[in-house]
DNA sequence: AAACTTGACAACCGCATCGAT
DNA sequence: GATCGATGCGGTTGTCAAGTT
């Protein structure tokens, strides 16, 4: 019954590695590279399970791991990726070079799930009256007693927390929702810079998605459920190898600025418009973000600078027009949100 | 100084997802 | 499309050091 463990434990080591293990593990990474936990511990020489090798090097041996303390900078990015992510220790870390998911859990276990909702608590009280009314009664409520062991759940539904609700799905194919980024205008010449749009599932389409009880949406189930091609987070914007901190927070920024959740979590099923030009834009501009490792787009460019975005964008929204709204503040006549960024106003 | 509490972090576990077949 | 092994993720637990009583 039941999926069989991953490996015996019989005969296993189990608890803290020692320095000899870690040398073990490193050398056989070094010569073989990663991969294949599973065998690993056996040809290495190893009596330890293959998940548990995996675990060490990745939060431990690996060379890229960033030691000491976290910084104000990192910090603050982490609370705000929290609110934006909720627990998604992977997509945070990827922000964070060199950070470990289960360093930054950790740290947000004992550290800032304590003081994060005093901190958004103070914001909150400070700013504009835009917040939906679902969160209101919450955020009213006493503190109550958490589990020391998860200290960050509660306070986050107790603010209101705006987070994008989304399956724990594997990172490789989490869905994004992307605001701001540049896209073209439709000139006469063809392309030109604005603010970017925002791509919500349409009613008709994706009611069945929506979850009530949390008034909130599922994004990835959005977007696998349309037949969409799911971003990859890695490469796509959360590569911890080809960011650092300001373009980070600058990608934060973005995303806080316009109230993703905001607008997810509120009337968006009211948004009237299936705007297909809009989708003739986007087309039009696929080439012009690339990706690396980009099959999809036929044209290459140099310009990595964009490869946040739409490099699958062409087949993403060439096959899903029809059960897709594009909202574009450039384009769409009557827009509504709740979103503080108010690109969306009438 | 001993007992107890708390904090920090490493490690484990179960499950979801991916990808090959 | 179904199955299964491999992998990744997030929640939870275990352990130890530091601080407090």
């Amino acid at each position: 019954m039941g999926r069989s463990p991953c490996c015996s434990n019989e005969g296993l080591n189990r608890g803290a590695w020692t320095v000899h293990e870690d040398k073990i593990l490193s050398e056989y990474i070094k010569n073989h590279g990663e991969g294949r936990w599973r065998n690993l511990p056996q040809k290495a020489g190893l009596k330890r399970c293959g998940k548990s090798c995996r675990l060490r090097w990745l939060n431990y041996l690996r060379p890229d791991i960033k030691r000491g303390n976290i910084s104000p900078d990192e910090e603050e990015l982490i609370i705000r990726l929290h609110k934006l992510l909720g627990n998604r220790w992977s997509l945070i870390a990827g922000r964070l070079p060199g950070r470990t998911d289960n360093e930054i859990k950790n740290y947000w276990n004992t550290n800032l799930g304590k003081k994060v909702p005093l901190v958004q608590h103070l914001h909150q009280t400070t700013s504009s009256n835009t917040t939906a009314t679902t969160s209101s009664n919450q955020s009213k409520k006493p503190k109550t007693n958490h589990s020391s062991s998860s200290p960050g759940k509660a306070p986050l539904a107790e603010m209101g927390a705006h987070v994008v609700r989304t399956k724990a799905i594997k990172c490789s194919t989490t869905a994004g929702v992307f605001l701001n980024y540049p896209k073209p205008n439709r000139t006469d010449e063809g392309v030109a810079d604005h603010a970017g749009g925002v791509v919500v599932p349409s009613k008709d389409h994706d009611e069945d998605k929506y979850d009530v009880a949390s008034n909130c949406y599922d994004i990835n189930s959005v977007v696998q459920g349309s037949g969409l091609s799911a971003f990859d987070d890695h490469e796509y914007y959360v590569n911890a190898q080809d960011t650092n901190l300001s373009q980070n927070k600058y990608f934060v920024d973005q995303m806080e600025e316009l109230c993703l959740s905001d607008l997810l979590n509120s009337d968006y099923f009211d948004f009237p418009v299936h705007d297909h030009n809009f989708v003739d834009t986007y087309n039009y501009n696929v080439s012009t973000y690339n990706h690396p490792k980009d099959e999809i787009v036929g044209d290459h460019h140099d310009n990595h600078d964009h490869d946040l975005l739409f490099s699958q964008g062409y087949d993403w929204i060439s096959t899903s027009c029809s059960s897709m709204t594009v909202i574009d503040p450039n384009v769409g006549p009557d827009f509504h949100s709740n979103a503080e960024g108010d690109w969306l106003a009438d």
